[in-house]
DNA sequence: CATACAATCCCGGTATACAATGGCGCTCCA
DNA sequence: TGGAGCGCCATTGTATACCGGGATTGTATG
């Protein structure tokens, strides 16, 4: 009832409906490059369609999120994802309190779950420790890709410049993303590569939350191609240096100066605040 | 037979009895050393603070896995689990969800949660892993402890040598992860150190898993004072070479050629035993 | 004696009911 | 008109009931 969808943007007084018309309209689409980057190896697609296990909904917030389609401080009331996912609330419960482990959403005693806007610390923290992992994860990589992996990652980095040049934003962060996720699922040691998706995860937060406002797109230009190059030439500790830079340039990308930013202002203000020592 | 929910006492006859008794006999004293390497900040003690809440359930799963008293392997019934801290089923399900996402244990389908049991390669990567980001989290901190920092790592160290001396090694292997957890805690890197927490957990797992039969103790005499010397030194490259040099050796300790499959049974006997693939 | 089949029971999966807490708006008073 | 107190309601926390799957054990048969 009432509340037209998100048209008020800043404060996310929006009730439930807004959380599960979303996701209600957007089942299990799954959007184009699903394969790419989840292996979604479960299969099983649940038989009467409709229900959905624990995993789906972390899945598709997760996907959510990447894509900047839930925005930072979003409430997730449970009753209102079980509805959108034909579940109730136990599932509901599972699904959130996985979220809340990765770091995704963050749950206070007898609040609302709410997609994390970690403050600005925290971030420079998430930049940091992606650029340790992400760089170890490249390093042990290089020079023994496959011809499979060269390609799609090759194939990604074209489909992200392809997107760009036709203005596609969402279709380009999500070539984008996939290429990290890539790095990501092919790392050698798999225990990394999971550290690694979930700094990819966290790092779409931060870079909804603190994107300039007057910045389109946080495209960089031949970076992926760059580093994809130094992939395969072998230069582990080179191809390291070049994530490290690439990951360095996104962070100055963003307004990690102005904690009342533009457009967080209603996340951080309103109500969702960072968890991170809040609490203490 | 409708078991009178918490009334507590109510033992029942379920072979499960040794994780039920064993968490029953050890309710909440918070051990010895409680407040060394756990900061308890969480303080908020969810205001009536009777029964046991979910946090609590996995802390104390965390710090039972920590000192080794729950193997790998080991079977975690949530009705069993749900007696032993007098609250339901909901509760200790939400506890298991949790440790499940911190790896601390597997859950299959439809089967009983357990606490995990890597197999040989994914031990490798833990250590890896550990070595990037324990390695970072000390590079970082060298040459800024503070005085209290300083003083309580000595302290630890000194504790973990005299233990050894008495020939305690369960007080030894307390003293040992409370060093590092203390590093982990005061990374200035928040995230980094989470990371680091819970590659220790994960390291104590397999280190009960893979430690030789004829091996008494882990302890590598003087690897922790070398390390805080060269935290004051002020070398933060030497400082990591010291803790990667240092998770070498405890690795290299390990039995890690076990065939993995078959053996298990004969190696651990009829109680815990890995389920790495066995089941497979 | 071994193997296959079947029944039983343990145990996790899901849904639902009930309790409690915190937020938010409303009202009342200065 | 503004602030403070209060009460309702939205939403979470917890427990329990019911269902279904899977493993184990017992039995029968080749």
């Amino acid at each position: 009832m009432t509340t037209p969808v998100y048209s008020g943007q800043m404060r996310f007084k929006l009730s439930i409906q807004a959380v599960a018309g979303f996701f209600e309209a957007w089942p299990r689409r799954t959007a184009s490059m699903s394969g790419s980057w989840q292996q979604e190896r479960h299969g099983n697609d649940i038989s009467s369609g409709s229900r959905a296990s624990d995993e789906q909904i972390v899945e598709q917030v997760r996907r959510a999120v990447l894509t900047q389609r839930l925005p930072p401080g979003t409430r997730l009331p449970e009753v209102a994802l079980g509805e959108a996912f034909g579940v109730s609330r136990s599932v509901v419960r599972k699904a959130l309190t996985r979220l809340v482990a990765n770091h995704v959403a963050v749950q206070r005693p007898n609040q609302v779950a709410r997609i994390a806007s970690p403050d600005v610390d925290e971030t420079r923290e998430i930049f940091s420790a992606r650029r340790l992992i992400e760089g170890e994860v490249v390093a042990l990589m290089t020079g023994s890709l496959t011809q499979a992996l060269r390609q799609r990652l090759a194939a990604l980095a074209e489909a992200e410049k392809a997107a760009f040049a036709e203005g596609d934003e969402e279709r380009r962060i999500e070539a984008s993303l996939a290429f990290h996720h890539c790095l990501a699922e092919h790392s050698s040691n798999r225990t990394l590569g999971a550290m690694l998706g979930d700094l990819i995860l966290r790092t779409s937060i931060v870079i909804a939350l603190y994107k300039p406002a007057d910045l389109a797109s946080c495209y960089l230009e031949g970076d992926h191609d760059d580093l994809l190059a130094q992939l395969v030439a072998g230069q582990p500790d080179a191809a390291r240096a070049r994530v490290q830079t690439h990951l360095n340039s996104l962070e100055a990308l963003l307004d990690l100066r102005t904690p009342t930013g533009a457009i967080d202002l209603g996340a951080l203000f309103g109500r969702g605040h960072s968890q991170s020592q809040a609490d203490a």
